[in-house]
DNA sequence: ATTTAGTCTACTGATTTAGTAGACTAAATA
DNA sequence: TATTTAGTCTACTAAATCAGTAGACTAAAT
């Protein structure tokens, strides 16, 4: 499970992408828009900073705004700059290859499938960018208001049964 | 990034997969093998008889062994029975759809994605048997034992420069 | 009766998480 | 230049989880 850090990161970014034609965005309106903490975005927008996602200016008219095109802005990265490495184990990080305390690294036959693991899950989240996520987000929107009565049936068809 | 509990209890069904044919297997010979704290490992292979994926047997001769075929076991049951849901948000987990504070779950553009590498995950793990993983290992032992210099470079091959 | 081996419950130290609080800085503008 | 606006930076903390450790107990075999 990822950490409310990247799921307040992620729902700010798709905020900022909403709003991307308009000028700076502040954080009260995000926070409030995206019913985040106003005093832990700050932290995160910070992180998002650093981490050369958006950029900021101050004073009035000021805010936040993305530092690229939400074309180029990738789940994965984003994801990858809050919770670290999408590895499921250590060993198939680039930091911790031997540090798994398992006997033999080398021909572990569950390294291989962790590996899989994460090739599988990298390929989704940088595969899906912003903008993507904008327009599915207007399609789902769209489909909503010809047939308000398709939300649950949508919910049961998209969902495996498995967690 | 999954649990020690996780890892650990891969690994001790791993190591009962190997000794699947030979009678019950002590914690202790499965601690030591495996580089696991006993008392840590007595835990989790209670937890791992809970969730129905080994039985024991007490007293001398006794220890434990795979209630079912490690072709009947797979990583993705095993890592929820551990871990809980493979779900990187919680709106993507039976448990958890409305609790994620998103405005519009209903219509949210990120819920897609977050299921989309939910799905892909759980196509991983489901679909790796204990079986497999145990014929991997011995294939890459093979691999290892033909020419001793693969090793860095199946590395390299196999793991993609993304963590 | 003794040994062997799993079972059960409780506890703990360390770390991380998810925030809160508050003082500070820079930009705009009147 | 004073004031307002809006981001920045640092410190702190309550609660939860994690990764074990400890020890007494039970059941099976001989």
């Amino acid at each position: 499970m990822l950490s409310s850090r990247a799921k307040y990161a992620t729902r700010a970014l798709l905020d900022m992408t909403l709003h991307y034609e308009e000028g700076p965005v502040q954080i009260q309106d995000i926070a409030h828009r995206q019913n985040i903490p106003v005093k832990y975005l700050e932290q995160i927008l910070l992180l998002l900073k650093v981490a050369g996602f958006v950029m900021s200016r101050k004073g009035p008219g000021g805010g936040y705004h993305l530092s690229r095109s939400p074309d180029d802005i990738t789940l994965g990265a984003v994801v990858r700059a809050m919770d670290g490495p999408l590895a499921p184990m250590s060993c198939v990080s680039i930091s911790g290859y031997s540090e798994c305390g398992c006997p033999h690294p080398d021909t572990c036959g569950l390294r291989l499938a962790w590996k899989e693991a994460r090739n599988a899950i990298a390929d989704v989240l940088d595969g899906t960018t912003f903008t993507m996520i904008r327009d599915n987000q207007h399609q789902l929107q769209d489909l909503l208001r010809q047939d308000p009565m398709i939300a649950t049936i949508m919910d049961d068809e998209n969902s495996s049964t498995k967690n």
